[in-house]
DNA sequence: CTGATCACG
DNA sequence: ACGTACGTGATCAGA
């Protein structure tokens, strides 16, 4: 690219706030913000392609008063600070101009604007100003030409004098007279006060300058000339700080404005470091000697017409991509050529079927040793066992990528290829390229660990357990299904009656008309809203016989619809439910159920828990049952180290109980002192607020205030902690587990209050929960482990919980098996326990 | 397709 | 003066 004997100047404030404010507050890898940076790291990309100039400036604005200050108090008084998650790029953006070698200038009490006016003013020869700020109109010239960026950055107009006239109706000497008149709210300039936009574009169209009207003020009648008149000084004043100063002490010879083009080595570390990964692409910008990242567009496809070839492709690596479409099998081994085995399908008759495809590197597939990336190993796992082939030796792109970032969605191969910046039909080699890269921010994340000995042997274990399944009493079921279908029907009625009409009392919104309109049932006055919840409703019971007859009725419909009926949908026909286990969806690191949840069944209300009679162990078998004993509230006492509470936790006392002692200083606490000790350690590990606490007990938040002081006073190291957390977590931006799992927490940073708080209660409960997540993954894979040899099977985990299935004569060994494993997962400062149960069903391990 | 509601840890 | 405990999934109504 040939460089032109061109200068660009550009306002670094206004165009760093244009791309903060543009583009969404992106992360970058280690969860620092970097979307001004990018922003502007695009723009300069775009400028330099478009106009190519051999000169580059940046200035920038210092916090120090400048004159405008001294000669105005109110000047840009209005302005909002640069918010922190701006004000922390800062640093970057500056690192990245020193890299290009794009000379930046801020002096003190010396504004951006009177640097940019001072430097075209100096030098002759055709300048580009870069900016968002309208004031800058007055330097446009024959020579000085304004980019201006309106909304966004992507929209820049180009702002020559005929431009100017064009759309502002002013020559360039005539904005500040514009401002003088009108003012600048943005800035604070009063302008003269009575005129606005309007007269000030009239006055200058008749007289030209503002010099021009005070010189013919007599031709001025009335109002306008008052107005005038009284505003002289501010006239003026708005005058001076409308001028952008062309002559200040700023000195700096062309060839200091050179930059290096094209950017070197460092400037593609940077881009990669800060994950600009469509900047990191654009060869254009760099010299031959850098290589710029490829441009995933698409894989060298290479089609395959037999299952023998696919296996000579595959029978050479130690290592390939693998994707396994409804219509194709692909395998890639470097990244850049892809092989694709079309297969033969129900309405295609062409190649090989799915598993003879499969068969054909069955081997391959399942030697340990040979590494096959592929996207999701458990659903792939799914379809070779449909094929009587065993996945082993795999690295999962996906779970990596949830590793990284634990908000991403879960997609596809193709899906991953498209983020990529590649096509859809290049998935396998996508998988080989973005796995070896995950693979190594894995391990500068320090989650290599993490990723090894828990989630990737996970797949393996849910897989099978999701294929084992959960068998339910069907007899029960439909017994249920009837007896709760007629009850919910019953009530119904009977609220019908009470309600002296019919109405769908599925609807919240009919029935608050019901209940609060219709009926006058009063509700508690809070801002305006009221809710059926049963929360609320509960409040009211006593207002009317109705109002308990719905709670009835919402408990009985969600057993009856949620469970029983959603139930009956799911189980197959020899009884069993295979629930999906998602390992990539939340941002704790927990798993989570679905189709059908089976982490929700009832149990606190008697009502409901007889449903988990519905779920049953096999033939001749039973279930073993075994739950961690407050597992999150004893990760708290290892991660804050807080010696009263792993003392209560070794003596092995009844926490709740022992909270309670020092939170009412009473040697034997009633029951209520533990419930609500017990409350206030729940929201210590909900990253509790008094309020919150208050509504809890039913008290007053001042009471409930009281309760978290004292807790604090009396275990000073968890209060500790939990401050050390939300710091930790704001400076980094991301909390983390004892295992290193990252959560990022952008709402720490957040200007909505609301939104930082949120991030704060976060932050405190993510470590907790995720290292219980860890904790209990990893006491799953040591389970299935040694449950290898014996017909006993693990079949579900809900959070704290783990259920087998198993045989008869195997239970009793099964049982200490779990147990064992459950308690020595990992080595805390404070023992694990376990609390192992036996049944028939699942309600009968209690 | 989102919000309200409610089941679980 | 504000709004207020963390993490999920299923069902239903009503746009």
């Amino acid at each position: 690219m040939e460089l032109k004997d061109e200068l660009v100047l550009i306002d670094g404030n206004s165009l760093i706030n244009r791309a903060f404010y543009a583009l969404p507050l992106l992360t970058g890898k280690d969860g620092i913000y970097t979307n001004a940076v990018y922003g502007f790291a695009n723009i300069l990309a775009r400028l330099i392609e478009e106009y190519s100039p051999r000169y580059m400036a940046v200035a920038f604005d210092m916090k120090a008063k400048t004159f405008r200050h001294k000669m105005y108090d109110g000047y840009k008084a209005t302005r909002r600070g640069m918010p922190e998650e701006l004000a922390c790029q800062l640093p970057l953006l500056k690192e990245m101009l020193d890299k290009m070698g794009i000379k930046y200038i801020e002096q003190e009490g010396i504004e951006a604007d009177d640097i940019i006016g001072t430097l075209a003013a100096r030098h002759a020869l055709p300048t580009y100003i870069l900016t968002g700020d309208r004031d800058s109109f007055q330097l446009i010239s024959d020579t000085v030409t304004v980019l201006f960026t309106r909304r966004g950055i992507t929209d820049v107009a180009k702002m020559t004098p005929s431009a100017l006239k064009e759309t502002m109706k002013l020559t360039p000497s005539q904005v500040v007279d514009y401002k003088a008149l009108a003012g600048d709210p943005s800035d604070n300039i009063p302008g003269v006060p009575g005129i606005g936009e309007k007269k000030a574009m009239d006055l200058l169209d008749h007289y030209g300058s503002v010099a021009g009207i005070y010189s013919h003020i007599g031709d001025i009648k009335g109002k306008l000339r008052e107005h005038l008149e009284n505003g002289r000084q501010s006239c003026d004043m708005s005058y001076m700080l409308a001028r952008i100063k062309t002559d200040c002490d700023v000195d700096v010879p062309l060839s200091e404005l050179k930059y290096r083009f094209p950017f070197s080595e460092e400037v593609m570390e940077f881009f990669t470091r800060m994950d600009f990964k469509s900047l990191t692409r654009r060869a254009e910008l760099f010299g031959d000697s850098v290589e710029a990242a490829p441009v995933y567009s698409r894989a060298d496809i290479i089609a395959l017409s037999s299952a023998g070839e696919l296996a000579v492709v595959a029978g050479e690596a130690q290592s390939f991509g693998i994707s396994l479409g409804s219509d194709k099998l692909s395998v890639s081994t470097d990244g850049a050529r892809q092989y694709d085995l079309p297969l033969k399908t129900d309405l295609l008759g062409d190649g090989p079927s799915e598993s003879e495809a499969l068969a054909a590197i069955k081997d391959r597939l399942e030697d340990e040793s040979v590494v096959k990336f592929v996207y999701d190993a458990k659903s792939l796992m799914r379809r070779l066992g449909g094929c009587g082939i065993t996945l082993r030796g795999y690295e999962d792109v996906a779970l990596m990528e949830y590793l990284v970032k634990p908000n991403f969605k879960y997609s596809s191969a193709e899906g991953l290829a498209e983020t990529l910046g590649m096509t859809v039909d290049s998935a396998a080699a996508a998988l080989v390229l973005d796995g070896k890269a995950m693979l190594a921010s894995l391990e500068e994340q320090g989650m290599t660990d993490l990723y090894r000995n828990v989630e990737r042997p996970l797949p393996a274990v849910l897989y099978d357990m999701q294929k084992t399944g959960f068998l339910i009493d069907l007899g029960l079921l439909a017994e249920l299904k009837d007896k709760y279908a007629a009850l919910e029907e019953e009530i119904k009625e009977h609220i019908f009656e009470l309600a002296g009409g019919r109405f769908n009392l599925n609807s919240p919104k009919q029935l608050g008309i019901k209940l609060f309109d219709e009926m006058g049932i009063k509700y508690p006055k809070r801002r305006g809203e009221r809710s059926t919840s049963a929360e609320i409703l509960n409040t009211i019971k006593d207002e009317h016989p109705i109002v308990p007859e719905v709670i009835r009725f919402r408990y009985i419909s969600k057993l009856r619809s949620t469970y029983l009926d959603g139930l009956s949908k799911v189980a197959g026909a020899d009884g069993i439910v295979h629930t999906e286990f998602n390992q990539m969806q939340t941002s704790t690191g927990r798993l989570s159920s679905s189709e059908p949840n089976l982490q929700n069944i009832p149990v606190r209300e008697e009502e409901g828990k007889i449903l988990r009679a519905l779920f049953i162990a096999r033939k001749g078998h039973v279930l073993v049952s075994s739950d961690y004993s407050q597992i999150e509230l004893r990760v708290m006492a290892h991660l804050s180290g807080d010696e009263n509470l792993i003392e209560a936790y070794r003596e092995g006392l009844d926490v709740h109980t022992a909270v309670a002692r020092e939170l009412f200083g009473t040697a034997e606490p009633d029951a209520h002192e533990r419930r609500v000790a017990k409350t206030v350690n729940f929201g210590i590990i909900y990253g509790m607020s008094a309020f919150g606490l208050g509504e809890r007990l039913g008290i007053t938040t001042a009471e409930a205030k009281s309760y978290i002081d004292r807790y604090f006073g009396r275990f000073p190291r968890v209060h500790e902690y939990l401050e050390e957390v939300v710091a930790g977590a704001r400076e980094r931006g991301y909390a983390e587990s004892l295992f290193g799992r990252r959560r990022v927490i952008p709402e720490l940073h957040s200007r909505d209050y609301r939104q930082r708080n949120f991030g704060e209660r976060a932050a405190m409960n993510m470590p907790l929960q995720s290292t219980a997540a860890d904790i209990i993954k990893i006491a799953m894979i040591k389970v299935y482990e040694a449950l290898r040899g014996m017909r006993s099977k693990l079949i579900l985990q809900v959070h704290d919980e783990l259920i087998l299935d198993c045989p008869e004569d195997e239970a009793d060994r099964a049982a200490a098996l779990l147990k064992r494993e459950m308690e020595s997962a990992v080595t805390l400062k404070v023992p694990l326990v376990a609390s192992v149960s036996t049944g028939r069903n699942w309600l009968d391990c209690k």
